[in-house]
DNA sequence: CAGAAACTTGGACGATCGTCCCAGTCGAGA
DNA sequence: TCTCGACTGGGACGATCGTCCAAGTTTCTG
């Protein structure tokens, strides 16, 4: 084995430990585990980590800002010609695909997310990593409903919580049941309900338009 | 220690280990962990269970089956003169009340849950559970709809599977989060978004009244 | 080119894990 | 009352866990 720099091996111990716990889940990224993953002495662990708890730390870390740098690019859109449920449709859809593409990936951050729970010490970051990812579906929702000229008769923020929730439950769903169609039902349903919050802004006379509440 | 019946100790090992799934999680979930909490000598264990696995096993059919009985009396009501977002709301504030009511319990069922589809011999127990559940508030949004007068507009097992998609999404919310206001706000989104789906049967005149799709 | 610093590595440590043996004790039926 | 199956429980087994040491090798620095 050459030598390498200390920060390079980090960084491949992290992305073998990524690799056992999407397979193998979260107890079996032993620091043996880790390091026959990424071809390296057992010694070397402790060479660039002090403990096992702090490569499941940056663990954590590490995983919480690649899926939000793997869902960003996905919110997106140019259509204007849709309705708002429409564009919903189409991010559930895109999200539910990118799930599909690596159910391993994503059932090894659920196992993730709730280790870092357990953990007083990780537990802030599973809070800021759902905070932020409520402010992104915030921003596609904001930024969809400023294309197609429509507009949210509720705080956005809630309807981002909503989508949020719904995303989540989307994903345990197919995680749990695999069922394609099924899931797809689900991601048209819930979009068409999150349309239910948002009108038309443009056409004075439009149905009723008194706001909710 | 008196003499007990085998059968006696299975349970009250199973009481012991979920007790510990709940306050620990379910890695701390280990045999000697287990007879401790229950105050029998370790010996015990392999008497009553041929493994750790077998432990394991029925923890998981345990729990799924005194999750679903904890929420199915959540589900009913008497009122008739409310709209259906309303009944759905009362019902998702009565689980989120459960949920708060237990927080660890219902981390240690999510927990239970991803360790159960990681075992291909137990991953059929988590699918089971998911389908019942489904069954469970699809009864429940039936009753609603006939209670009040209101009928559903898409197949009412979309509108159930969006339902638990979104209780689940709430649940680990609520759990990561802990923001109470926040939750109920959910809650009440969501049940407007439901509210979409259905419509008042009686009167004619309604607005436009066409179905969805 | 010499010394310091960085990196490599086999091997071992105590702790804890699931599992099992076996000599003892108890209680119900003959 | 005796007996036999049911239950008790101390103690130990091999495996695996996280952690660490000390000696060797390579690379950098002055």
């Amino acid at each position: 084995m050459p030598h390498i720099p200390a920060a390079e091996r980090r960084e491949a111990l992290i992305a073998a430990a990524l690799r056992i716990v999407a397979r193998d889940g979260v107890a079996a990224a032993t620091t043996r585990a880790v390091v026959a993953e990424a071809g390296m002495p057992l010694a070397s662990f402790h060479y660039v980590f002090g403990s096992h708890d702090e490569l499941m730390t940056e663990l954590i870390q590490h995983a919480i800002t690649e899926e939000y740098r793997s869902i960003a690019p996905l919110l997106g859109s140019e259509v204007t010609e849709a309705t708002i449920g429409e564009l919903v449709y189409q991010g559930l859809v895109r999200y539910l695909d990118s799930v599909k593409a690596d159910p391993e990936r994503e059932r090894g951050m659920l196992e993730l997310t709730q280790y870092a729970l357990r953990d007083p010490g990780t537990a802030h970051l599973a809070r800021t990593q759902y905070e932020r990812y409520t402010e992104l579906v915030q921003m596609a929702l904001e930024a969809a409903a400023g294309r197609t000229g429509w507009r949210w008769r509720v705080p956005v923020v809630e309807v981002a919580r909503m989508v949020v929730a719904i995303a989540d439950g989307m994903t345990v769903s197919w995680l749990v049941r695999g069922d394609d169609a099924e899931s797809l039902a689900l991601a048209r349903s819930a979009a068409r309900a999150v349309e239910a919050h948002a009108a038309r802004v443009a056409p004075a006379s439009e149905p009723a338009g008194e706001e909710e509440r």
